[in-house]
RNA sequence: GGGCCCGUAGCUUAGCCUGGUGGAGCGCACGGCUGAUAACCGUGAGGUCCUGCGUUCGAAUCGCAGCGGGCCCA
């Protein structure tokens, strides 16, 4: 049987009893288990960093998987998702080691590398443990207790086997590049993890004497000093204009400059030049081949021997002096322009970011702290035009936010240059929700997308499977464990990771021994090969024959460079497709303000802050219903406090008729909705239909994953369609007593609405759903799936539609807020009854809607009668009142234009306007007997409410309120306002329901006595007295006594239980 | 500096694709209801639709430029 519930909504207590039942009846293993025989949906879970705890953001992205995955679901798809956990990587190793107090990377190798492993893992999977909870406490159904895991072997070898398949497809390449370096990591990282943010650096102008010509300077600008004494070339751009010219310092002294001629403005006033003179213009192509000499030359050995030249460079932009410094050894574009023209890759910095010997004089030196000293030797030799500073976005280690620096060095690189064609077509084959996150983002993305530079000189990650014979060279790619074993002397037990990796040794054909190359992979490559890690391949082929690729993926915005890209890559190397047939890619979490949410800012509002306060369904639903997916979110309390009372709503919704059912035995088995066809009412079939459109709508917007109109819909319909208007037209029918036929109907299309309700609501509050659905169902229906979550989606009753019958429900309501609104104007409460509405309608269809609802219409207005005029007709009582137009009056009467007006504004409207049209004048008589002729310009008129009237505008047309009272509508109206109090004074004694009370009253007022008499029975049968005294003298008496003032008139009342 | 997204009432937003007098919720003020009741409902005030220019008979909506915010990149 259905149960009546007592409690409001108390999220925590709910929550906490679903989530005991989930465990007790494994819900959500025996709900995957379900759908087995379903079409394969296979999802892949984007692995979170075991690192903290989760964040709001977090919380959304698992949020909006497990609500669409709950709505596959209950459609029948058989669905494969493992959570993952992202668990190797500097994050980890930079934690631990601020737990362990290290400063580099000594002190990991003094502490002993196996030590410091067997730390990160343990971190790790801590932290996992943690993360689990938090996850599984909002709700989210995966498969927690078999996640995918980047540390585990099964993982590794997924890595393994798609860099072997890199080698065999010859995309695997390694060698000297220059690379992102963080000199405190010591370590390549990738282009993904370099965080900009502002930083101060020198900016200075630098003069590099040319060979051969007197006191001829070129002129390079540089934000780096310290890699003055690794350069090798200046670059200009071939089509700019350069300029050698003659220019006057403030000493007084000359020198011969070269800078664009657009910049020599710029190069003078830095140099605080005082005057010049431009000797020569040319091409910088013809600029090209011109030779300089090293400023620092005397200090830096090897660069007595470089020669340095100019080169061009279309990259080159007119800037500063439009002479670009090169470094290869320390830039990108200078590596390029190196390997272009085959000059030296001089790179004379170590891993910590100290010079080497190659360095000379700086030989030892942090390159931070060399900026001072080769600023000042350049001035020392005259070579330092000027020295500011600057502020500008600077590359920084995502993790320990060292700035940057880039080194050449030796790296292994996947060749994503290669595939980008292949990968900008595959783009095209995925859908993208929304489709810009595709065609414009990523595309953007993915074609200025460089070679992957994979490799990591670190400890705590999948160390990358290259063996490289010390004698003769050779190197050997390993795919699996299994060849591992084979091929050398580990044994079938060993632990992947370093140290122990690193022991193993293969024989080479040559004699010698093979050893691993020292570097691991760059995290991101870890979770690249997910989609198929997670199905155990190469391990277990026959998982990924029958489910990859994913069918769907969801992260956001910040994944396009990250996970959306590292895994196109990866898996245009294993298997030259994509990995994932559609993407959603979703917004950021911002605080109030729209700011990043970020520990220093204290600003961070944690996942757990608002189940605490508000529950997890309420979470769920503020943060998928707040804003559109992809669009940032501005986390506001107020707007989940908004949300929060919507669900109150919610509940106090489904448990409106609970009492009434459990009270009546209500039992939905036995009375189906079939049963009560005859008995349903207009309002019946309107919330039946509703009921369907919203499953409409849910779909429409789900099928696009516009998770914030499914949910907006939902909390809609139940706000406006169920609490604002049905539940309040079914009322009265919920207190009949009978095996009411009427009563039942009511009963039974709310119980059809709940259950549809419930369902919709399943995939977004879970707990609410299940809660409801227990109550609803299941204790009616032990034949029903044990959860809601084993239900199926409703299918929309066609049957039930009836798009005109919920047109004319809007035009209803919409008369029914007018007729409010009238009332209030005129002063007449709701509780009075009033003799007639009367509506003007515009449209035949509004008349329609009228009169098919207009049961409907006196109820909610409490009117005796709803008049209609004709379409388009004015109400024939409104009264027409002249106004005399003065402006036209004056001209004509002169000085009798006042008395013309006043006798004017006398006169019928409706004679007036009659005469008009029949004679186009009117003769007016006025007070002293004379008579004046009035054409239709003198006056205009305006329509006039009769007395006691109120009208109000609706979507229908005009609606009327005649308020006027008669004895029996006054009677009715004091009735009720007894009535009301004597219910107030129940409650005050707390009596049940539908206990019955003796009750007295006494109305000294003989009028109002008198009207009030002849409702004496219905004011007893509505309060359930069973005795009932109403008089207008004698004492009152009984357990609660109380004086009322109703409308002026002065009443007592006493109550006490029969 | 570049790419993408966003900018509508005090706050959160709908409308924008497909141009035709800008809708809601919260909050506020006033009122109603009182067998959902520490719940619920109505009415009202409140808007340079970020700014400017353009296209058009007509622009929140289309285009361009700028400003502010977010993510990503250089």
């Amino acid at each position: 049987m259905i149960k009546e519930i007592t409690a409001k909504y108390e999220a925590e207590q709910i929550e906490q009893k679903v989530t005991q039942f989930w465990d007790e009846t494994d819900a959500y293993r025996r709900t995957r288990e379900r759908r087995k025989t379903g079409k394969k949906l296979f999802f892949v879970d984007g692995p979170p960093y075991t690192t903290g705890h989760i964040h709001l953001g977090t919380a959304w992205n698992k949020i909006i998987k497990d609500s669409i995955l709950r709505y596959y679901s209950m459609h029948n798809r058989n669905i494969m998702e493992r959570p993952g956990w992202d668990m190797h990587g500097l994050p980890i190793e930079v934690k631990v080691e601020g737990v362990l107090g290290f400063k580099s990377k000594k002190d990991i190798e003094s502490f002993g590398v196996g030590n410091f492993i067997s730390k990160c893992k343990e971190f790790a999977l801590g932290q996992q443990q943690a993360m689990t909870e938090q996850f599984e406490r909002l709700g989210v159904w995966l498969q927690w207790e078999a996640p995918y895991m980047t540390l585990k072997d099964e993982y590794i070898e997924a890595a393994w086997w798609t860099l072997k398949q890199a080698e065999k497809k010859d995309l695997l390449d390694v060698g000297k590049r220059v690379v992102n370096w963080c000199p405190r990591c010591e370590t390549a990282i990738a282009d993904s993890e370099v965080e900009y943010a502002d930083r101060t650096d020198p900016s200075i102008y630098v003069k590099f004497k040319v060979k051969g010509e007197e006191n001829t300077f070129i002129v390079i600008w540089t934000t780096t000093p310290w890699t003055i004494p690794s350069n090798i070339a200046v670059a200009v751009h071939p089509s700019f204009e350069y300029a050698k010219f003659r220019a006057v310092r403030q000493d007084g002294k000359e020198e011969v400059l070269i800078a664009a001629t657009t910049l020599i403005e710029n190069v003078l006033r830095k140099g605080r030049y005082t005057d010049y003179e431009i000797l020569e213009t040319l091409l910088g192509e013809d600029l090209a081949g011109l030779e300089y000499e090293s400023p620092l030359a005397d200090l830096v050995p090897l660069q007595a021997e470089f020669r340095h030249n100019v080169y061009e460079a279309e990259y080159v932009t007119a800037e500063n002096t439009g002479c670009v410094h090169i470094a290869p050894g320390h830039g990108m574009d200078d590596f390029a322009v190196g390997v272009k023209n085959k000059l030296p890759i001089f790179c004379p910095v170590g891993p910590s970011g100290a010079y080497t010997e190659e360095a000379g004089k700086y030989a030892g030196m942090n390159i931070r702290e060399a900026n001072a000293v080769v600023i000042e030797d350049l001035l020392e030799r005259d070579r330092l035009l000027t020295e500011e500073s600057i502020t500008h976005r600077y590359g920084h280690c995502w993790r320990c936010k060292t700035p940057i620096i880039y080194l050449a060095t030796e790296q292994w690189f996947l060749k994503i240059t290669e595939l980008k064609e292949k990968m900008l077509a595959e783009i095209e084959a995925v859908d993208w929700y929304p489709d810009w996150a595709g065609s414009a983002r990523f595309r953007t993305w993915v074609e200025g997308a460089r070679d992957w530079c994979i490799s990591r000189q670190r400890y705590w990650g999948i160390p990358i499977p290259v063996w490289k014979c010390r004698k003769c060279g050779k190197m050997e790619v390993i795919g699996t464990k299994q060849e591992l074993v084979e091929k050398s002397n580990a044994s079938a037990e060993i632990e992947l990771h370093r140290p122990y990796v690193d022991e193993v040794i293969i024989p080479c054909e040559c004699g010698g021994d093979m050893k691993r190359v020292e570097d691991v992979f760059d995290v991101w490559f870890d979770s690249a090969v997910a989609s198929w890690a997670t199905l155990k391949f190469p391990q277990h082929e026959e998982d990924f024959n029958e489910w990859w690729p994913a069918d769907f993926i969801t992260e956001g915005h910040d994944q396009t460079r990250g996970w959306f890209y590292s895994q196109l890559g990866a898996s245009m190397v294993g298997f030259g497709r994509a990995p994932y047939k559609s993407v959603l890619m979703h917004g950021f979490t911002l605080d109030g303000t729209g700011k990043k949410m970020s520990k220093s800012l204290g600003n961070v509002i944690t996942p757990q802050d608002v189940i605490d306060k508000f529950g997890a369904d309420t979470l769920r639903a503020y943060v998928l219903s707040a804003s559109a997916p992809w669009e940032d979110l501005k986390f506001n309390w107020e707007e989940v406090a908004t949300v929060h009372r919507s669900i109150n709503i919610l509940w106090n919704v489904f448990r409106f008729p609970l009492p009434y059912m459990a009270l009546d035995k209500f039992d939905p088995m036995k009375v189906s909705l079939d049963s009560v066809r005859d008995a349903l009412r207009e309002e019946d079939r309107w919330i039946l239909s509703r009921a369907q459109s919203m499953i409409k709508a849910v779909d429409e917007a789900m099928s696009g994953y516009l998770l914030h109109k499914a949910v907006r819909e939902i909390l809609e319909f139940t706000l406006e369609d169920l609490s604002r208007w049905y539940i309040q037209l079914i009322r009265p029918r919920t207190w009949t007593e009978a095996e009411d036929p009427d009563k039942l109907a009511a009963y039974s299309v709310l119980y059809e609405v709940y259950v549809t309700l419930t369902r919709l609501l399943a995939p977004f509050m879970p707990y609410l759903a299940e809660e409801m659905y227990q109550n609803l169902v299941r204790n009616v229906d032990p034949k029903a799936p044990e959860s809601i979550h084993m239900c199926d989606w409703p299918e929309v009753n066609e049957a039930y539609l009836d798009p005109e019958l919920e047109a004319a429900m809007t035009t209803a309501r919409s008369i029914v807020e007018a007729a409010s609104n009238a009332r209030q104007k005129v002063g007449r409460k709701l509780r009075w009854p009033v003799a007639r509405i009367v509506v003007s309608p515009e449209t035949g269809a509004a008349a329609v809607a009228v009169k098919r609802l207009s049961s409907v219409l006196k109820d909610q207005t409490n009117s005796k009668a709803i008049v209609l005029t004709g379409v388009g007709e004015s109400w024939d009582e409104l009264g027409l009142e002249v106004i005399p137009d003065p402006g036209k009056l004056g001209p004509v009467f002169k000085r009798d234009a006042g008395k013309v007006s006043a006798a004017l504004k006398e006169v019928d409207g409706a004679v007036l306007k009659k005469a008009f049209a029949e004679a186009g004048e009117f003769e007016l008589t006025l007070a002293d007997g004379s008579s004046v002729t009035i054409t239709p310009e003198m006056a205009n008129f305006a329509e006039t409410l009769p007395e006691g009237v109120a009208s109000a505008g609706s979507s229908a047309g005009l609606v009327y309120v005649d308020a006027n009272l008669t004895p029996e509508l006054e009677g009715e109206g004091y009735s009720r306002e007894v009535i009301r109090r004597l219910q107030d004074m129940r409650k005050e004694l707390d009596l049940i329901v539908d206990e019955n009370i003796k009750a007295e009253v006494r109305i000294e007022d003989e009028r109002v006595m008198g009207l009030v008499e002849p409702l004496k029975g219905l004011i007893a049968e509505e309060v359930r007295a069973a005795s009932f005294e109403l008089s207008s003298a004698a004492e009152v008496s009984g357990a609660l006594v109380k004086a009322w003032d109703v409308e002026g008139i002065a009443m007592k009342m006493g109550i006490s239980k029969a």
